[in-house]
DNA sequence: TTAGGATTTG
């Protein structure tokens, strides 16, 4: 029986229990019964801390309310987790969650007199084959017009207003967060944590959050949320059709297909019903007089008074009135030197105050952060520089008035990293007007200055991976030159195709060398749906190398679904090392299977084995990887083939392996791309094939990642900024090979980029 | 406990 420990929901619950298992009531447990079809199902009302016995075995104890004993006279009863199954139940279990276990020993319990529990026991561990499956609790969400004081529920809603996490006077930091919602009512939420990680990650207004087991109290005559006990929040960026991806600081948490629909519909909702700020200001941009918010880099802080700390901060951006510089001792200035002196007349002093100093205090150089609500000052023209602007972090949280640290994968981060790359900052650079004593602290600090150098002002976004020792070749020699050759290239990217990267992606076949496109999942989800029309054979099933389970669907549409689950070492091995493979399946269970399994391959029964389907659809999933074989070079064979793999030690369920015992030739996914280079002297173009190595994301994934395809995006955005002049391009450092091209008609010269990858900090 | 939105006055 396999060992399985899950956090699912229900629905998955349900098509993954085999179906051997029959459930057993708690009162028909007996001592010497058989139990093992057996499985109990309850809700977990107990559990003890995680011990260790004498021996050094982890112990876990829980207790079991039965669901359909209530009112019985013994409706719980003790469970006795062993080994590194307590461990993990140890670390996943939550009261409330639901809990099947099979493959227990029934033992006389010797505490049912002083508990009054159930007068046996069940233990549980790996080496007795048991199984545990925790599903977790389905959770409800209460739309914010419909809360009861009291209460505590679980929500969502849009940021109208926040304050990012600041020193509160008690013990805690505090973030006050007001929420929407599509029901209209509005909640003010306080929350409360000793650390500001644990509080919601929220930078903008319009950020989605979901709040879980959030306490609601009436204040004032209106509702308002205050963390509770076992708090916890995801954060989202609100904005349509960015990457769902939640913002937490907790390391369990369940986030399935209907969190991710909600979540788009309120960014929809939120779009047209509350006011998300326009662009953000940058300095150049300041109005004076007036509050703003500003992402910005840390160059350096320093102390000033007991009640106010100063930092020094840039965006990339000059501003373009006098701004005032806050007189500090020199001993009190952290930061790199050099970068202080080159970014003198670009970063700007802003001073903080009172309860900020605390947390400005902590801030780490080079740190990117967002401070909200800096006050542009007009300084009065009395005094002899004239009139200047001045930025103050005032004391007090009004208008969430703070300082939040945004973490390098935040996407302003991304394009203010960009942006101080792009940043020429020769003309800010004056050695000459330097006197002798600044100019040796300049070179004290070469090594930070080289450093920051590479950072800014990258002499290159791509590097070779090999062939350092050759000389750089012009491009107008290359096109003057008979092929093939290679060469070195330094050139800039003016422009490249396709310009929707997702259509890069391209399968490819190294047997004959053919290209295709990357099938959608409709054409997989119809090849299912035809084969589903072929009965499984019984006789197929239950095999001397994999085990078999069946059911049909219930409704309208029956459908006959088999499982067949490969066996190593005559058992089923856990869940993240299985291959299965599945008859009658819909797309979604394939997807499903396929995200929890280690492999998938779906096919359907003939008269005497297994055979794969039609070639146009995967014949093997993996994870969130569609695998393909090339129709024209691929000669399937028996699906019982697999039982060498399965008979090996280690079976590992590599791709390739399976396919060639499938006779199967692997199609392998590649990007695709066009890149017009030039170098001053001519322009060509140059064709990138790459599986990996260039972007450092596999093409494989790329179709079902958004966040690799936001980081791609990212790169190229690096590789060839949009809207800049070629001046403002980046320089590539590129290793080409030029090759001929012929057919009856005309004769060609291409290119092709190799041995080149992207520069380390620009991915 | 803290804060409970609705700009400092340096």
């Amino acid at each position: 029986m396999p060992v399985q420990l899950l956090k699912i929901t229900k629905e998955q619950f349900e098509t993954l229990l085999p179906s051997h298992l029959q459930k057993e009531d708690l009162h028909h447990l007996q001592e010497d019964c058989d139990h093992t079809n057996k499985y109990i199902q309850g809700i977990v009302v107990l559990s003890y801390p995680l011990t260790k016995l004498r021996d050094g075995t982890d112990f876990f104890k829980i207790v079991l309310q039965g669901l359909d004993d209530w009112g019985s006279r013994v409706d719980s009863i003790n469970i006795l987790i062993y080994g590194k199954m307590a461990e993990d139940c140890a670390k996943v279990l939550r009261h409330g969650d639901t809990f099947i276990v099979a493959g227990f020993k029934v033992m006389k319990s010797p505490t049912a007199r002083e508990d009054g529990r159930h007068g046996c026991h069940l233990e549980v561990s790996e080496e007795a084959g048991s199984a545990i499956y925790s599903v977790a609790p389905k959770y409800v969400y209460t739309p914010l017009n419909q809360l009861k004081d009291g209460t505590t529920v679980n929500l969502y809603g849009v940021v109208k207003f926040f304050k990012p996490p600041y020193v509160s006077k008690g013990t805690d930091y505090c973030s006050v967060v007001t929420l929407v919602d599509p029901s209209n009512a509005k909640l003010m939420c306080t929350l409360f944590n000793g650390n500001p990680d644990f509080l919601p990650k929220i930078y903008k207004v319009g950020d989605i959050v979901r709040f879980h087991r959030i306490k609601i109290r009436e204040y004032n005559g209106q509702m308002q949320g205050v963390t509770s006990a076992g708090f916890a929040s995801l954060t989202f960026d609100g904005t349509v059709g960015a990457p769902v991806v939640p913002r937490t600081s907790s390391k369990m948490y369940t986030f399935m297909d209907e969190e991710h629909k909600t979540i788009k519909e309120l960014r929809v909702w939120a779009a047209s019903n509350i006011s998300i700020p326009g662009p953000a200001t940058k300095l150049s941009g300041v109005q004076p007089m007036l509050f703003f918010d500003l992402t910005c880099h840390l160059v350096g802080k320093a102390k000033v008074d007991g009640s106010s700390f100063l930092l020094k901060v840039w965006d990339g951006t000059k501003c373009p009135y006098p701004t005032w510089r806050v007189p500090v001792e020199a001993k009190d200035l952290e930061g790199q030197k050099v970068l202080l002196r080159q970014l003198r007349d670009l970063m700007v002093d802003i001073l903080v105050y009172d309860n900020h100093v605390q947390l400005a205090k902590s801030l780490k150089i080079g740190s990117f952060l967002r401070i909200y609500s800096i006050h542009a000052k007009q300084a009065s023209a009395d005094n002899e520089d004239g009139s200047h602007i001045e930025f103050h972090l005032h004391g007090g949280t009004c208008y969430g008035r703070g300082i939040g640290v945004l973490p390098e994968s935040n996407p302003d981060v991304k394009e203010l990293k960009a942006l101080l790359e792009s940043v020429d900052l020769a003309d800010s650079q004056n050695m000459e007007s330097m006197s002798s004593e600044e100019l040796d602290d300049t070179f004290s600090d070469f090594t930070d200055f080289e450093s920051y150098l590479q950072r800014y002002r990258q002499l290159s976004v791509t590097v070779l991976t090999d062939h350092q020792y050759l000389n750089d070749t012009e491009l107008r020699t290359i096109m003057n030159s008979t092929a093939p050759q290679q060469y070195r290239i330094r050139a800039k990217l003016r422009t490249y195709k396709p310009q929707k990267l997702h259509q890069s992606v391209k399968l490819y076949c190294s047997k004959c060398n053919s290209l295709q496109e990357v099938p959608d999942g409709d054409e997989f989800g119809f090849i299912l749906q035809r084969s589903a029309v072929t009965a499984p054979n019984p006789e197929l099933q239950d095999t001397s190398w994999y085990d078999s389970v069946m059911w049909t669907t219930q409704g309208q549409k029956q459908r006959t679904i088999v499982i067949h689950f490969v066996r190593h070492d005559e058992m089923v091995p856990q869940v993240e090392n299985t291959l299965l493979m599945i008859e009658g399946g819909t797309l979604k269970e394939v997807w499903k299977l396929a995200k929890r399994f280690k492999c998938v391959i779906p096919v359907r029964s003939t008269e005497d084995d297994l055979e794969l389907l039609d070639l146009s659809a995967p014949f093997l999933l993996q994870g969130n990887v569609k695998y393909y074989g090339c129709k024209q070079c691929s000669a399937p064979k028996p699906i019982r083939n697999l039982s060498s793999i399965a008979a090996e030690q280690h079976p590992s369920w590599e791709p390739a392996e399976i396919a060639q015992v499938l006779g199967i030739v692997l199609l392998q996914y590649v990007f695709i791309m066009k890149f017009t280079l030039v170098d001053g002297t001519g322009a060509l173009n140059a064709y990138l094939f790459d599986d990996e190595k260039f972007f450092q994301i596999p093409a494989s994934e790329i179709l079902t990642n958004s966040f690799l395809q936001e980081k791609m995006q990212m790169t190229m955005n690096i590789l060839c900024p949009p809207g800049r002049k070629l001046a403002d391009l980046p320089w590539l450092e590129c290793f080409i090979k030029s090759y001929n091209v012929r057919d009856a008609m005309k004769h060609q010269v291409c290119y092709q980029i190799f041995d080149t990858t992207v520069a380390e900090d620009v991915v």
